[in-house]
DNA sequence: CTGTAGACTTCTGTCGACC
DNA sequence: GGGTCGACAGAAGTCTACA
């Protein structure tokens, strides 16, 4: 009975780990995906949400698979 | 060369396919999900874009993973 | 059962600025 | 390098209704 992660928070944790894992700061994440800094800033701290398309192109930018990330987002999430 | 596809209209093949490949209707399938009918309506017809949290709720409805959706869709857009 | 249309609300995503 | 704020355009998602 501990499961109280939303989904925007569960894609901020593994945004975030995924991002620091590669070295790369969130404005350089934010030009590779062609996101605004303050988007990804929000979307690490689970303020807001992506839609599919900003998942893939956050994958992109980030050398993973999006469904590799949806995954990972599963887990936390308790799947 | 082939990035003809739009996210939209990969996730809403995707969609349809996996909707009919269990026998459900647009409407039970939005129920299941807690969304709209037209909504879903507009989503397979590649009009309108989900976010994650949507995909989510829709991957529970079909009685797969997300990240399985998103492996398909990816397929379709040539990854 | 599905498509479409309009009117409406909420939220995604941008941008400039400042800390 | 990251957090935050306010203002904004556009898109996500709902609802009623009719074909």
């Amino acid at each position: 009975m501990k499961r109280r992660v939303t989904v925007e928070q569960a894609f901020g944790a593994v945004l975030r780990e995924l991002r620091t894992g590669t070295g790369k700061t969130q404005e350089t994440v934010a030009l590779d995906a062609g996101l605004d800094r303050t988007f990804i800033s929000m979307l690490e701290r689970g303020l807001r949400q992506p839609t599919l398309e900003t998942v893939l192109s956050l994958s992109r930018a980030l050398g993973v698979t999006a469904s590799k990330i949806v995954e990972k987002v599963e887990t936390l999430l308790g799947n």
